[in-house]
DNA sequence: GATACGAATATTTTCGATGATTCATATATT
DNA sequence: AATATATGAATCATCGAAAATATTCGTATC
């Protein structure tokens, strides 16, 4: 339950350190999208021998955010505009769909759940000016994360909660790399009342309302990435010469 | 895309070839919910090292069949009737919506392709009496979800697309699991007739019937499963003494 | 000058063995 | 007799090195 847990990395074994430490590189776009995951390079970036790494990055591989080619290693799962509106249009069927029912099945627990996630949310938000440190940054993400899964954490699957977890990392990775490349880009001001505006129609029970402005934040976002993508990949090639 | 690839586990590594089979022993049914999977004991029963089978149930853990206790080793991934439901739910809310899409989108090459699956899905099930063998009935579930996955084809998600082809591995297993403790009481008839409704539906472009008879054939077969499930888990245990 | 072959190199994959941790049994103490 | 502690056996996690496989580079041939 604390949000610690997480991001202390002491006591777990080698192999799930590694696996932490490597999908956060991911998702925060140090790692960039083709990069080979050279098991030696690797176990020296992180310290880890090369078992653990292997095992870590077998399990990445499962969980699509690396892709494994026989005999010949490792990759950081590639990106693309095309996958990234798949993506959205995905995010949006499923996430109202499960909203729809989280709506339905909502108690006032869950009210106050949303409440204090989204001030959570907020409050990192404020203090957050142009230029965040990465930490700060990366707390945004994870109270944005939390935001939103809270939004369908009463859908009544576990499975459809899992689904739309997974693709939720994907989003937030293809937000890191664009912001690699053009890092004023983005982190728009209208996100804030897009949120409070989601959190008021689900605490009106206004099911229809709130499906809408999920899928107009969705949609705001994707624009906002439009272009910067597509570069994005070839871009970051380069910038990895440091 | 030749149905062979997958079945021949030749020409892979070992890693590859421990995590197929692996994979296969548990949606078959031969390796129990609960079942420790001792590194060593599964290295002898494959002939495989220690090292391919590691990484093999590694990638398993984070595919949802087999379960990763942290220092304890490898187990079998439970079962329960609860998350049956909940599967069961899932599916419906994901298929239908799958299947919506893809009545919207498939062409005339969709419509062959599901005529000549569905024939081969027929034909199998023509050839299969009462207690076949083993071969037979992987086939069978071969088809079986080739066809359903194929009414999802179009749908314009590939992510979609793997969430249901997940789930429908899952729903694999419990029925394999249920066939082992009562091995009379499945493979009912009226499953043929409901998938040439369902088939027939496709073709003229009646979502909202195909809806209803995919639900109505999921909920149908919960039924069936309902009641073997709780004990199938605490018989299965006793089985494995063999 | 371009292409194909083959040796040398680099990497992945696999194995066998060594530390680390957990679980079970037995002994000691109250 | 019952709980607690200590010891031993089993198993997991990790390491370092050998085998299998790709990649690179140079050389020879067309």
């Amino acid at each position: 339950m604390n949000a610690s847990d997480k991001t202390l990395n002491d006591t777990k074994n080698l192999s799930e350190q590694a696996h932490e430490r490597i999908r956060r590189d991911i998702l925060n776009g140090e790692l960039f999208p083709g990069d080979k995951l050279q098991i030696e390079t690797v176990s020296d970036r992180y310290g880890i021998g090369i078992a653990p790494v292997r095992e870590a990055l077998n399990r990445l591989s499962s969980e699509g955010l690396v892709a494994r080619k026989s005999q010949r290693g490792f990759f950081v799962a590639e990106i693309s505009m095309d996958s990234l509106e798949e993506l959205v249009k995905t995010r949006i069927w499923l996430e109202t769909l499960a909203l729809r029912k989280s709506i339905e099945n909502g108690d006032e627990d869950w009210e106050e759940e949303l409440v204090l996630s989204y001030h959570r949310l907020a409050r990192t938000h404020r203090r957050m000016p142009a230029e965040a440190g990465r930490e700060l940054s990366e707390e945004w993400e994870l109270r944005h994360k939390e935001f939103h899964m809270l939004l369908l954490d009463r859908c009544g699957s576990s499975w459809l909660l899992g689904f739309c977890s997974k693709m939720m990392d994907q989003a937030v990775r293809y937000r890191s790399l664009s912001m690699n490349v053009h890092p004023s880009l983005l982190r728009r001001e209208g996100a804030a009342a897009e949120h409070e505006a989601l959190l008021k129609a689900c605490i009106d029970r206004n099911a229809e309302l709130a499906c809408q402005l999920l899928e107009s934040h969705y949609k705001t976002t994707l624009e906002g990435l439009r272009g910067v993508i597509g570069k994005g990949a070839a871009e970051a090639r380069t910038k990895l010469a440091d």
